[in-house]
DNA sequence: GGAACGGAGTTGAGAGTTCAACTATTCCTG
DNA sequence: CAGGAATAGTTGAACTCTCAACTCCGTTCC
């Protein structure tokens, strides 16, 4: 472990810029989504891509993966939205470990109601302050990190 | 509330991006704090904020504000914090409703021991992989964002 | 000066997340 | 094909966070 690079002042500024803005915004789009359709993001992003899913339905490591959930929280979210109906779990034919969840037409709607609130919310807070230029540019900052996020891992190099 | 404006396709792909490699970006933040601290990121940037402040004291709510955290939140995480006797509360002269919290002896070690592992893996999973006109754009994206946060709120204009 | 209002902070219940341990099945390899 | 390793998913406990009361103190305004 060599000695530690500290951030120098822009960077310190950057870094608690970006973490501002994201923790607010982040809370903001939870809070929203609470109130305006009971349902927290997590959950809102696991139906999301199940409604997006032939026959809105997919396994649940693919499920987890494309919701960037974890396994355990995966599976604790999905029996809970089971419970409200919104999902059903059966288990897969060609793999006996595996289960595949299933949006219900419940889930669907509930999904519908939340939607137009949701993207207002991302639009208001997101897009309507950046500028088409700042857009992009955030698109390729984040699309290097999910990069290297989506590497193993391997510390330093 | 009008008709929703919904994303476009490239909306969609910067919205996707960002809210990817945001959330496993915080995640590893954590894991990182969590694993090699033993800390949560929110508890980290408390004591940052007291480390920071004359005296390493600050009044609860200023402490609330400049962490991010809500009230509620502060409230129990300093209660665990004191627990463990990073910080200690006292009672404070000028408002007899308030109350100070300060960072102890203990506390600041602890927070110069878990500093060198964080700050490397933000630089590994930030900086590293941003150019610095792109470290730039974070930044003016970022400040864009918490303007419009900071706001009141006012849903739409 | 006493009642109403607002600010500071805490508390407890409820919900979501994480972590580690666990079961069950499938894959791999000698 | 037997046995170990890896994969799929679940579970329960511990922890953090949120929300809605609630207390206590200060401020204001008749």
């Amino acid at each position: 472990m060599a000695d530690t690079r500290w951030l120098d002042a822009d960077e310190q500024k950057t870094w608690r810029s970006y973490l501002a803005a994201s923790r607010l915004f982040f809370d903001r789009i939870e809070r929203q989504l609470q109130h305006g359709a009971g349902l927290p993001h997590a959950y809102y992003e696991i139906m999301v891509r199940l409604s997006e899913a032939p026959g809105r339905t997919l396994r649940m490591s693919e499920l987890a993966s494309t919701s960037l959930s974890s396994r355990s929280r995966l599976s604790h979210a999905v029996a809970r939205m089971e419970e409200a109906g919104w999902v059903l779990r059966t288990p897969c034919p060609t793999d006996k470990r595996g289960q595949n969840a299933a949006l219900t037409a419940a889930g669907f709607a509930r999904l519908e109601a939340a939607a137009p609130g949701h993207v207002d919310e991302v639009r208001s807070l997101l897009f309507d302050v950046l500028t088409v230029e700042q857009q992009h540019a955030l698109r390729e900052i984040s699309d290097a990190m999910a990069a290297r996020l989506a590497d193993g891992h391997l510390g330093r190099p």
